[in-house]
DNA sequence: ACCAAGAATGATTGCGCTATCATTTTTTGG
DNA sequence: CCAAAAAATGATAGCGCAATCATTCTTGGT
């Protein structure tokens, strides 16, 4: 079998090579390291099943060979991918960096990619690509929200791929949740604003539907206070602290009086700080000012943003965890985690 | 054949189906529709072969049978993944935030897909996630950065695929390269503040390696100009507004004098002119600040802040571009594009 | 009406891998 | 030292799709 024999030497130096090198397969590797395909595979894969020795005779031939597996191919004849895909608005949005990250750091901890796709907060999109995804056959899916086009549901559905959806919280989810209530934390904020005696409220909102959730927790409980709807000013995503500025002139020149700017995110409430400074009106003397999300810079402002605090991370990390769980048929303690929040009450208020 | 008609049937209800319902594939919408499972293949992919009218046939077919292509088998058959894998140090970072979005709408609207992988600036990492890139044989890599272990640059070099260098310079790139000078950046810098007339400077400085080049350019032109090496404090990534504070702590408790704070980013510089405010110090009367980014904050500070604008989603899409030419075949332009930068002076000098 | 040229569709094969079952080798206990 | 059990390795087949080449159907020109 001289051409067996030839085409062995060539696994290493690659003298006259044809245009095309075909690349490196298991079956090369099989037969430079005297073996079957098959265990091969298995030494990559299942290395449990061998004997030490075999499995360093493989590892010298991959070495030798510069072998890289097909994931293609092997997950079409396994059915794992070993893929997870996730679907998040934006990522201008800081709040959803963390979570991408945690997640995207526990994967690869596991052994796991990360698919990443963009929804710029549409429905219609996110559609679209939990399509383009399923495509991939993903051993998981983490959407960001609970509220998506029934399409989208379907498929999922008859996909049986185990999904997560986060950031919010339902009783129904599509079949794995890690979030937190939004409206509670609109509850906490009036509570805890009026507490600290404030009456006036504006809000600088980014136009998102888990900000509509907050505002709508906040502006129950300020009605049950006796307080009307608050003074608002809309902005679009991402919000910025140029839009919080924006925000504060709008609320001011309106002509209406407040003594509490609360905002949907920390961005914006630097913004409204900022421009509070500029135009010497002092904070919290005679303006308190709440943002959301902890962001790393609100600690550190002067002063410093009272916030709410959200796990970001935490999110990521157990949404990968729940995937893994379910990938790897463990027993999943809960298919709804609760990841809670906590007011921070800083300088600003 | 009894057996073929049952299957039949149950190809669009779904009743007694068993457990594990086998999934629809390409054969399954060939029957629905009575084309051959190929022609169904063409429709999807090429539909330009076809006739409109057996277009429609198949789009009714798959409609009815929910069928989504496998891209697996796809990939396998066609040696094309429709997948672009991007590795950035981290996206806590903003800079690479506004790249990778960039990037992947721009893939988006060609139809591939973005794998993301964070190297956490570790260029062992990065050799390990290449390898596991290449395994799901994409049809382009885009890397953050030119210094990469030698093993990766073979790796890429051998599994033959497009790759697309960002966020720095080289005449020897792996392939293409979109990016800028960092070393041209620091030069202008120095000189911009030198001319400004700022003497005394400190450095409030990211510890990775492309801020080092900047830091390199700038010292160079400072030495020319006869100006000693600037007293700097080092911080870890991600560099935030907390520690823009902490290092001009540090820099001012030294017992130094300084007329100018440059600082590796905007986030830091945002830290340091904030530490100035609470001291009382007047910026730029007595203390100039320079960042670098030109994140969407630093033009709407107190005072605002004089920075270094790169188009940082520029570099995305024209990191996407280049591999799309390059996978469809088309001539490219240029295998290097630099971006370029502006300095943007604004009040803090 | 007929034929050539082109357009549309189909049959076969194999991409590279792993599931499954079969076989061989090694270990174990009496 | 042997049979039986267990461990290790191998042979076969097929995952779902598209490249390739083969065949059938349309056209339009005369």
């Amino acid at each position: 079998m001289p051409q067996a024999n030839k085409r062995l030497a060539q696994g290493q130096s690659s003298e006259n090579a044809p245009s095309v090198t075909r690349s490196i397969t298991l079956k090369d590797v099989a037969r430079v390291a005297g073996l079957s395909p098959i265990t091969v595979s298995r030494a990559l894969n299942s290395p449990q099943l061998l004997r030490p020795a075999t499995i360093a005779r493989v590892r010298e031939a991959v070495e030798l060979t510069g072998y890289i597996p097909n994931l293609l191919a092997g997950g079409l004849a396994s059915k794992r991918s070993r893929l997870v895909a996730a679907i998040v608005p934006q990522l201008f949005n800081a709040m959803f960096v963390e979570t991408v990250q945690g997640l995207g750091d526990q994967l690869a901890a596991h052994g796991y990619q990360l698919l990443l796709s963009l929804s710029g907060y549409s429905p219609a999109h996110e559609s679209e690509l939990v399509s383009a995804i399923l495509s991939r056959q993903p051993d998981g899916i983490v959407l960001t929200g609970i509220n998506h086009a029934a399409e989208t549901r379907k498929r999922l559905l008859s996909a049986n791929v185990p999904v997560v959806e986060t950031w919010d919280l339902t009783p129904t989810p599509i079949d794995m949740l890690v979030g937190f209530s939004h409206q509670k934390i609109g509850e906490t904020i009036a509570r805890y604003l009026h507490g600290k005696g404030y009456r006036r409220f504006g809000l600088v909102w980014a136009d998102d539907e888990r900000a509509a959730l907050r505002r709508a927790g906040l502006e129950t409980v300020l009605n049950e206070y006796g307080i009307g709807k608050a003074a608002s000013h809309m902005v679009p995503t991402p919000a910025t602290l140029a839009l919080g500025r924006k925000g504060l002139q709008v609320l001011l020149d309106s002509g209406s009086s407040f003594d509490a700017i609360v905002c949907s995110s920390d961005a914006l409430a630097q913004g409204v700080l900022t421009e509070a400074q500029v135009r010497g009106i002092k904070v919290p003397g005679q303006l308190a000012i709440m943002g959301f999300g902890d962001l790393d810079f609100a600690a550190h402002t002067v002063p410093s943003i009272s916030s709410v605090h959200i796990d970001k991370r935490a999110i990521g990390i157990q949404a990968a965890n729940a995937l893994l769980a379910r990938i790897e048929g463990r027993p999943l303690k809960q298919r709804i985690l609760d990841v809670g929040f906590e007011l921070i009450e800083r300088e600003t208020t």
